[in-house]
RNA sequence: CGCGGGAUGGAGCAGUUGGUAGCUCGUCGGGCUCAUAACCCGAAGGUCGUUGGUUCAAGUCCUUCUCCCGCAA
């Protein structure tokens, strides 16, 4: 079976990863364009780009898949399936009809819930207990294709996003095979999605991750899990920008949100409905460490409003 | 040269106009206590990131290099 893969990130290369083991035959891959990264802005390669390279599959990173292009070098490819996961790019429908199985995509929630494009971190800001990878026959819409494959997983209570990309990138890979087993041997089966059970994940800006004081402790500490490691909750004491990497429901209250409750051997702020306490932090400029560390320093003031 | 913060005993930080280092915590010893992460007393532990320089004297001024981090992307 000849295989196009279209994929970006980490998250991606897993399932690249596997298909290369798997010995499928990968024609081509598809990633983004190479992006500046870091301090210094040094132009990097998106990891499916250097997992490609290494294995001398070719690479495309056009910067549209609209113009004609695109259609051109993949109908001289031909593949039989293309194989999209955390692309980035919609597909346009003559691509979409292309290969003869259909374009595959490997999406991590349980559709039709968590549509998107973070369905991870959603899933974790939002209290899910459950989530999970699908693949599907993809369609012009936004993770609207029928359903091929399903798998759940319970999310841990304490599980931060970045470990639950973990997990579900290798659960992913392994449900890609087993769809593409199906489908090379005929015996997919195809499920449409309930729409009216359809839920967004939308995409994450830095300012969400803005600690709001006035949502419960439990969604601030959904939150905190969820966009740990990127782009990490944070707020403001005294001034000084402080991510918040970890914290705990706390059982203190107060009138106002957003209060210094405890701040003696460990960091505790008022909330809606009670208090979560800080359990690791980072300030600006700092490397990460525990709240009492920082209180070791930087004595903060019973009573201090945060932001 | 994108902007900025930082490198001081095990950890987090102070250190004023340059005169050989302090604080909070931890560690160790002792005491109090039914007991303790609590409290009291005491102790150990630092060539102040690296190179060179200015000076009678530098953590504190200038210089070289290395590393860490926040923003931005």
């Amino acid at each position: 079976m000849r295989i196009v893969f279209m994929g970006t990130p980490d998250y991606a290369a897993v399932t690249l990863q596997k298909l290369i083991d798997e010995k499928y035959d990968i024609a081509a891959v598809f990633a983004q364009p190479d992006k500046p990264v870091g301090r210094k802005q040094i132009l990097t390669p998106p990891p499916t780009k250097v997992l490609a390279e290494q294995n001398n599959i070719p690479v495309y990173q056009p910067k549209t898949l609209r113009d004609g292009e695109a259609l051109n070098i993949l109908t001289d490819i031909n593949p039989d399936v293309i194989v999209v996961v955390a692309y980035g790019k919609i597909l346009p429908k003559e691509i979409l009809d292309l290969p003869k199985y259909g374009c595959i995509n490997g999406h991590a929630s349980l559709l039709p819930k968590l549509r998107g494009a973070s369905p991870i971190q959603w899933a974790i800001v939002t209290g899910e207990s459950k989530t999970g990878v699908s693949t599907m026959l993809m369609d012009e819409g936004m993770d609207t294709g029928d359903i091929l494959d399903t798998v759940i997983t319970d999310i841990g209570s304490e599980e931060t996003a970045e470990e639950l990309f973990d997990r579900l990138s290798t659960m992913s890979a392994d449900l890609m095979v087993t769809t593409l087993e199906k489908a090379k041997n005929g015996t997919l089966t195809r499920t449409k999605q309930d729409e009216s059970l359809a839920t967004y994940a939308p995409i994450i800006k830095k300012e969400m991750a803005h600690i709001d004081f006035s949502k419960t402790a439990d969604e601030i500490c959904n939150a905190i899990r969820g966009y740990y490691s990127w782009p990490c909750a944070f707020c403001f004491i005294n001034g000084k920008r402080v991510k918040v990497i970890k914290a705990k429901k706390a059982t203190s209250t107060a009138k106002e949100c957003g209060v210094v409750i405890d701040s003696d051997n460990k960091l505790v702020v008022s909330c809606n409905g009670g208090s979560v306490e800080f359990i690791t932090v980072q300030p600006e400029g700092a490397k990460a460490m525990t709240a009492s560390q920082m209180l070791n320093g930087h004595p903060i003031a019973k009573g201090t409003v945060i932001e």
